[in-house]
RNA sequence: GGUGCCUUAGCUCAGUUGGUAGAGCAAUGGACUGAAAAUCCAUGUGUCCCUGGUUCGAUUCCUGGAGGCACCA
C-alpha cells in the first residue's frame, strides 16, 4: 500500500489552517507545514500560525521547529521532511502537507535534480562583496563565461539568480544549465495536490482584516523585540520589514500598515501565479469541506 | 457676499505657447530548482468638472455654471 501525502495550499489568508485542522481530525492524522516563515519560533504574530490550542489537538510539524539564529533553507527542509514522512508513514497511510511556500512544497513532493549542490556560505559572501563593490555587471560577465546558455535565458537584473547560478557552476565545475534539467525524484508515497482559492475581493478583505488583527495582537511589540535581528534572512518578511522601516523613522506607522497590506496582497498574487501553472492542482473553495473530504477519500488506496 | 487659486488615470500631481495627454504610487499579468513571505520582468489605465463661444481644430483661450481651498467682509 502506497501512503498518501495530501497537499493543501493556496494564497495566504485563504483559509488553509482552519480547513486542515478539520481534515486532520477527519482522517485522524497529522499536519506538516510547508511555510518558509512559520518554522521560526521567534516569529509568532506576524506569520499567522495556528494557535497553541489548535496545535494541541492535532500534531503539527515544522512550526516553531527552528530558530532565526539558524541558517535554514529548502535544502534542509526537503531532507528533514522526507525523514519525518518516512517515520509518519509507518503508522499512518495519509498525512497532510499545508503551507504557502510553493518551492518548499515542490521540493518535498518532487525534489530537485541530482547533483544540484546546496548553498555555500563562503561563495555567497564572496559574490555578495563582488556585487557590492563592482555592481551587477561583474556577476553578469562571470556567468556569461561560466554558463553562456543560462546567461541567455536568465533575468540578467536578478542578482540572486545570477549569484545562485554562479555558485552552482563554481561548486560543481559544470554548467548550471546542464545540471538543472527539471527531473523529478521518485518518492515512496503518492501525492494529491489540492489548491484553495476564493473570490479575489473576498481574499483581499481577509488579508486586510488579518493585518489589523495582527496589530491588535501586538505585532509592533514583537517586531520591536526582533529589531537587532533585522538583517537576518528570516526577518526579510512581510509584516516585519515594513515595521523595521517605521522603527527606523523612514515611514509613518500608517504607511507601514498600508504597506504590509499591499505587500501581503502582492505575495498572494505571486503564490497564485506559482500554483496556477502547475496543472496537478485540483481547486476548491475552502468552505467546500465535504467535496474536499470526498475527493481525498477517493484517492486513498 | 467679495476676491484669488484649484478641478486631468483608482490616489497625489505634472503638462499641452491650441493639433484629444504623462510621472510616482496603487492595480494587472508573468518568471522563479537550496535566500522563495525572497528576488526579478512586463503592461495599461482618461467624457482632461459641465455648458456655450472663438477656431479648420479647445483639455488648453473667452463666457456662464457646479464643486473644493484660502483670504477679506
Amino acid at each position: 500500500m502506497i501512503p498518501l501525502l495530501v497537499v493543501i495550499t493556496g494564497p495566504t489568508a485563504v483559509g488553509k489552517t482552519e480547513l486542515c485542522l478539520q481534515l486532520a481530525q477527519h482522517f485522524n492524522t497529522s499536519i506538516l507545514s510547508a511555510d518558509s516563515r512559520q518554522f521560526y519560533k521567534e516569529l509568532l504574530i506576524g506569520t499567522a500560525k495556528p494557535t497553541c490550542n489548535e496545535m494541541q489537538n492535532i500534531q503539527h510539524y515544522f512550526i516553531n521547529s527552528h530558530s532565526i539564529e539558524d541558517v535554514y533553507n529548502v535544502n534542509d527542509f526537503e531532507k528533514e521532511a522526507l525523514a519525518l514522512l518516512d517515520k509518519l508513514f509507518l503508522k499512518k497511510n495519509i498525512v497532510i502537507l499545508t503551507g504557502g511556500s510553493g518551492l518548499y512544497i515542490d521540493a518535498l513532493c518532487e525534489g530537485f535534480d541530482d547533483n544540484l549542490p546546496g548553498s555555500d556560505e563562503n561563495i555567497r559572501q564572496e559574490l555578495k562583496e563582488l556585487y557590492q563593490k563592482h555592481g551587477i555587471q561583474v556577476l553578469q560577465e562571470k556567468l556569461k563565461q561560466l554558463d553562456p546558455e543560462f546567461y541567455k535565458e536568465v533575468d540578467l537584473t536578478n542578482v540572486k539568480r545570477l549569484q545562485r547560478a554562479i555558485e552552482v557552476c563554481v561548486l560543481t565545475e559544470k554548467k548550471y544549465s546542464e545540471i538543472r534539467q527539471g527531473n523529478k525524484q521518485n518518492r515512496n508515497f503518492k501525492v494529491l495536490k489540492i489548491g484553495l482559492n476564493r473570490d479575489r475581493k473576498e481574499l483581499f478583505d481577509r488579508i486586510n482584516q488579518r493585518v489589523d488583527t495582527m496589530f491588535s495582537n501586538g505585532l509592533l511589540d514583537e517586531v520591536k523585540s526582533l529589531l537587532s535581528h533585522k538583517h537576518k534572512n528570516a526577518l526579510k518578511t512581510v509584516g516585519y520589514t515594513e515595521l523595521f522601516d517605521f522603527l527606523d523613522g523612514k515611514i509613518t506607522l500608517e504607511e507601514a500598515t498600508e504597506k504590509i497590506k499591499v505587500n501581503t496582497r502582492r505575495y498572494a498574487k505571486r503564490q497564485l501565479a506559482w500554483f496556477n501553472k502547475n496543472e496537478e492542482y485540483q481547486w476548491f473553495h475552502p468552505n467546500d469541506i465535504n467535496e474536499i473530504t470526498n475527493y481525498i477519500a477517493l484517492n486513498i488506496n
